[in-house]
This record gives C-alpha cells, structure tokens and sequence, in this order.
DNA sequence: AGTTCTGATGTAATCGATTACATGGCAACA
DNA sequence: TGTTGCCATGTAATCGATTACATCAGAACT
C-alpha cells in the first residue's frame, strides 16, 4: 500500500526491478537446491565444480544478492560493526573513522557510527541497539561502556558481543585496548620544553575525567619532576580539547601579570586556538611565549607559526583496532593492549625562552613547508 | 563453536545473558499472543488498555528489543541510511555528517557510512549493498550516482530506494537536492575582491569536473564580468579541495614576477594552506595579496590572518538532507531542491591592494575573536 | 429476542537464507 | 560381488517478527 517509491510502478521495461530476486531464483535456473547455492557461495570446496559453475552463472545472469535480512535472522550476524564516539564533528576522529572504516571493508564489515553527543538518552538507545543484536561488534572511542538497558549495576556493558576500545582505554572492561602511551609522550614533551631552557611551562587540560586528560596530566607532572621543576597549579588551565577552550586559555594568560614561557595544549585545536589569542594581544609565539600541541592535525603543519606537537598516528590506530575487532569476531586470538608510538613533531611554535636566547634554537625544527 | 566470546560461557550468574528474549516471551509472561504483542508496539490504539499495560510491563521487565533482521526480513524495512562521501577524512563533511545523525537518530534510523575513496570497487560494493536492501534510503555526498551492478546502460542507479543529493547536485538524477548557491556565493566574493578594488584576482579551483567546482567556476566568471574585470586565464590555480593543494598554487603565485593582489580560493583548507606558503616565502596577507576561503571551517576563524570566506551551513545541510530523506522514506511529499542561504564572513585576510590604500579597508571586518 | 456490526484477540502463513538430516550414487574395500 | 563409507545434493526445519484472516464476545440495532 505505500509502495509509491519515487518511481512508480514496481516493474517497468525488461529488467524485473532490482527487487526480489531470491535464491530460489538462481536455484531453478541453476537446477540445483537452495541448499547447493547457498553452499556454493559459503564454502564452495563443498559442492562439485559443475554445480558450482552453474550457480555462479545463474547469480551473475540475474544479479543475485542476498538478502541480509534473512542472512542475519538465520546466522545471528550482521556483519556490521558499531563505532561508539563522543563527538563525529571532530576533526581528530575523521582519520580514525576512516582507518576504521578501510579494514572493516576489507574483511567485509559495514561500519554504522553512533554519534554520542554527551547524550544519555543516545546512549540508551545505542546500548539497546547493541544489545538487540544489530551489531556483531563495537569500536568505542568514548572511553566508557555505555549502561546497558537493564542489569546495569555490577558489571557495565555486558552486551555480549566483542568490544574494543580505542584511544581512551577502559580501565574496568576487560576488553582490547588500542591506545598510545599518552602519559609517555605528555611527559617527552615535557621535558622537551624543559630542555629547551624552560622553567615555567603552562598546561592546558583536556575535560576532567577524561582518561586521555588524566594520562596526559600524570606525563606532565613526570616531566616536570624529570626536569627538576616544580609543579605549580596556577599553571594549569582548564580546557575541553576544542578551540574555544584553547582561546579561552589563551585570555587568561593574556590577562596575567606574569605569564609562564611555554604553553603545553593537550590537543591541537586548543593550541591553535590559543595561539591565535596570543597573537591577537600581541604577543609573539614562540619569541614571548612558546606552544605545544598534541595530535598533529592537518592544520598543525599549517598553522602560523607551524605548530611544534606530538604525532598520533590515527589512521593506523583506525586501522588496527579494526583488525583485532576482526580478529575477535572470526574467534581469532588477539592481543589484549597495543601501543603505537607516538612521536615528537618539531616545528616552529617552541623555542628556547627569550631571556637564554644564546642557545642554538633551531636546529632540531624540521621544514615548515611540506606540502605532504 | 566459534562461540567463544572474551567471556566464556553463554549463560552464567542469575540474568540470562542478554540473547533470547523473544516475542514469546514476551506474550508468554503477557498472557497474550505474539500479534497482540507486536501490535501493542506497532498500533497501539488497536489493543485494549489492560492488554497494553500487561504487553508493556512483560517487555520492561524482561527487557525485550524487538530483532531487527526479523523484523527487516518480514516488513522490508531495515531503519538504515546509507550515507555516500568521497572522503571521510575530510574536514568539511564531519559537520554535515553530525547534522544528517542528529536528524536521522531523532526519526529512529541508523546511519551506515561508505567513503567512497575514489574506489570504483567500493563503488560497486555499495551499490551492490544497496540493492540487496540493506538499507531503506541514502544520502549522496559524492555528486554522483553508483553504477548498478547489472542494467548500468541507460537510466543510471535504478536502484528503487529514496535518494537524496546533498552539496553535490546530480544533474541527471530526478532526486531531492539539498545545496547551496556556489554560483552566486562565488561570484559575490569575486564582486566583493573587485569592489575594494582589486583588478586582479587569482582562482584556486577544485578537482576538475567536479559540480561544485563547476558552479563555483562560473560564479567566479560571473562576478569578474560583473565587476566590468576580464577573466585571465592565468589567473585560474589548479587545487583539489586539499591543504596540500593550496600550498602548491601558493608556490606557483610565489614563483611569479606579477602577481594577482586577491586570490579566490574555493576551499578554506587550500586558503589556509596557500596563505602558509606565502607567509613562509616572506609575502604578507592581506597587505601584498588578500585571501580568500570557502565554507568557513572551524579553522577559518583561527588562522593566522583570520580568514575572509563563504559560510555554509554545513550542520543545517546535513539536517536537511536527513530531513527531506525521511518524508520520503514515510510517504511524505518533498520538495525537489532546497537552497540553503550562505554568507559572506569577512575577516581579516582580505583588505583593499596596497597601492589605493585611501579607502578606509577595516569598516567591513568581524572581530577576529569570537570564541564560538 | 434475533441479527448485524464492531473491536479485541488468536492462529498461522510469510519474509529468504542457512543448515541438520536424509538420500542416493559411486568408489574402495574384503 | 557384497558391504562400508564418503561425497554431492536435496528436503525441510528454523531464525523471530509481522500481518492477513479467522474467531468470538458484546453492543446496537430491528
């Protein structure tokens, strides 16, 4: 009754409309049983080379394709895999997204994204999508399992389906972890300010409670100590990861007395945002205040002045959590926890502080231009 | 036997797993039949009060969802949007993508992604997986239609589902368009260069053939011969969209002996990218030669100048798109192209030339600092 | 009081593929 | 030559929800 699609009439011209062409079909004109053809497609070692032959013949004649719906109710897959992430609109998880998306095609996997904007209601709904069994697996980026639709006290998320996290580990799930060493590279960059003569470096946080802020932080103080300096919380600014709140840093050091001679964003976008701030008051970046970020975005690169910042490899962090999410649903084995290596990106946002201006500050910056 | 998820055993503790609670069980607890079930959810109003209230207590309390492949595989729905871009990784689309989430998430579809890559056998692969009814509607992203996987001659995608065109119109295709004008946010900001009196303005463009470029070309023609100016040929930059491209023309006007004093560049990212490569070689923005974007990116607002370009509403696009996709999935009539309204950003890299500097050039600009 | 209509509910067919089980033919064996 | 076993194939049950059709009770008629 509301078979009015924006064409009309369900069959026109030769061709038998797209629609219904089931595996009887190819069956009958193959001379075979639905059970040879479906055999033919799902393990062809099992059925003769003739009848096999016939069968790949009748579904290339008639475009045969099978239909999901009738696939999934049967076999309990669905060959499609869930990406949980906090916020799609930004920029840091498109690369991801799209490493994701690159392996889970090439083991046949259809990737749906859930979009969680802070939304406990989304959430419900994704948990309940999830457990409904629409899925056969999950990427979560937002470094939390969500609650499920009941049973939700003791153990969270106990959907059933293999998980893995990537980016923000999971402390209480025992699920794969994909990740960088955050607090690592927090504290190599640390202390690469430090070396550089800096004595008062500032830190721009990301949302409490973040795990990502938290590793990152733990870095900063270990680089601190590394160093030999003091931890001082009136240099730590609050921030969201956004370039708002990397403005809204930026005012507020702009506003101090006395201002500390380095900046360590913990994202990019804040540094950029921050770094416009400085400028825009007059301050030049690095000669008056030197800028850090983490990440190393595209705009990074690009950035005036080119931003020094911490490298992610994202598209490969994509990639792999997709592989062992694969992995787990082929009843592969898979390593609990991965690290890829980050690595320092040396530009022109940091330099030595202005007052110990003697040492050679340039040589460890790599060219500015590089047109990728 | 490749039952073996991270957790072991299928059942354990009191609650049992997940898995399994059916439309049985359901009218079981209920004391009712399977039909008078799925009616309660379906039609309410076609089963008594008491019969609902036992139907919706026996589903909270066992925490019933519905099965989606039965569901799909009886009523041939699936609740799924296949949403088609060239290239997630891209800046632009991720705020469109959140805008065609939000609205679809609102009327209960889910949203499968395919980025293209430029790979015809992806292509194929999602034309295939359209056909076989995987999902109920898509949203094209990429300004074309799929080849089919048989019939592909004449009419192009044959594929009977709802599409709707978003940003890259189809010209062939009889389908809703969601767009803005290029042509004449084009020509405006050619007008607008001319009208501080620049007399030779430079042209980044797209990838060729592509339909917005196309449209964006012609917008720039006509607002050159608006403004009484011959269009140049010389002038005309390749780009492809990309930051990478836009330092590339940026080299190109730096290697010059005469150089255009405004220059159009149809995507914020090849701005960005150009104006870094004219900063480097010693050349400043707006004094020597203005810039000019297109979208306004987040990063717009926050280079270095901040950047003079063409808002779209990418957010508004992308829920549009979602929104007419929707009346035309539930039967609703649509209109056949939507127009959304751009605007003029004026920043601060674009001033009047140097040599006619009397006229007052900041009267037009926004503050540079606008913290979102 | 008898008939008709309406509204709530139940029964069972159906969607299309997968797969357990059954069957039949042929080779390998004693 | 008779028996055993394997391989290719077919038959039919199955997955879980939707929905056409049947049924039945009670209200509203004549």
């Amino acid at each position: 009754m509301d078979e009015s699609g924006p064409s009309g009439r369900p069959e026109e011209d030769g061709a038998p409309s797209s629609r219904a062409v089931r595996i009887q079909d190819v069956a009958r004109l193959a001379d075979v049983s639905t059970a040879t053809v479906s055999r033919a497609l799902a393990s062809p070692e099992r059925v003769s080379p003739e009848a096999r032959a016939r069968v790949l013949e009748a579904i290339a004649k008639t475009g045969y394709v099978p239909n999901p719906a009738a696939r999934s109710l049967r076999s309990q897959k669905t060959y499609m895999v869930l990406v949980v992430l906090p916020d799609l609109s930004n920029t840091f998880f498109s690369k991801i997204l799209r490493g994701i998306e690159e392996r889970l095609f090439e083991a046949g996997y259809g990737m749906i994204i859930s979009d969680l904007d802070g939304s406990p209601e989304k959430e419900a709904h994704f948990a309940a999508f999830t457990a409904a069994g629409r899925v056969d697996g999950a990427i979560l980026l937002n470094g939390h399992l969500f609650g499920q639709s009941r049973d939700g006290e003791g153990t969270p998320a106990k959907t059933g389906i293999p998980l893995v996290a990537l980016c923000e580990a999971i402390p209480s799930a025992d699920i794969p972890q994909i990740e960088i060493d955050n607090r690592a590279a927090a504290s190599g960059m640390t202390q690469h300010l430090a070396s550089l003569g800096h004595r008062s470096i500032a830190y721009v946080s990301g949302p409490p409670n973040n795990i990502l802020e938290r590793e990152r932080f733990l870095g900063y103080q270990e680089g601190l100590k590394a160093s030999g300096l003091p931890f001082d919380p009136a240099l730590v600014l609050a921030g969201d990861y956004t370039i708002a709140s990397g403005m809204r840093a930026g005012q507020d050091l702009v506003a101090r007395s006395t201002r500390p001679t380095a900046v360590f964003c913990t994202s990019d976008e804040m540094a950029i945002g921050l770094m416009r701030t400085l400028l825009s008051a007059g301050l030049r970046v690095p000669e008056d205040i030197s800028v850090a970020g983490f990440d190393d975005i595209e705009f990074a690169a690009v950035a005036e002045p080119a931003l020094t910042t911490i490298r992610q490899p994202r598209r490969e962090l994509g990639q792999t959590a997709a592989a062992v999410l694969v992995d787990l649903l082929q009843g592969r084995p898979s390593p609990k926890r991965i690290r890829l290596e980050t690595e320092l990106v040396l530009r022109d946002s940091v330099a030595p502080p202005q007052n110990m201006e003697k040492a050679p500050a340039k040589i460890t910056r790599t060219s500015a231009i590089k047109p990728t």
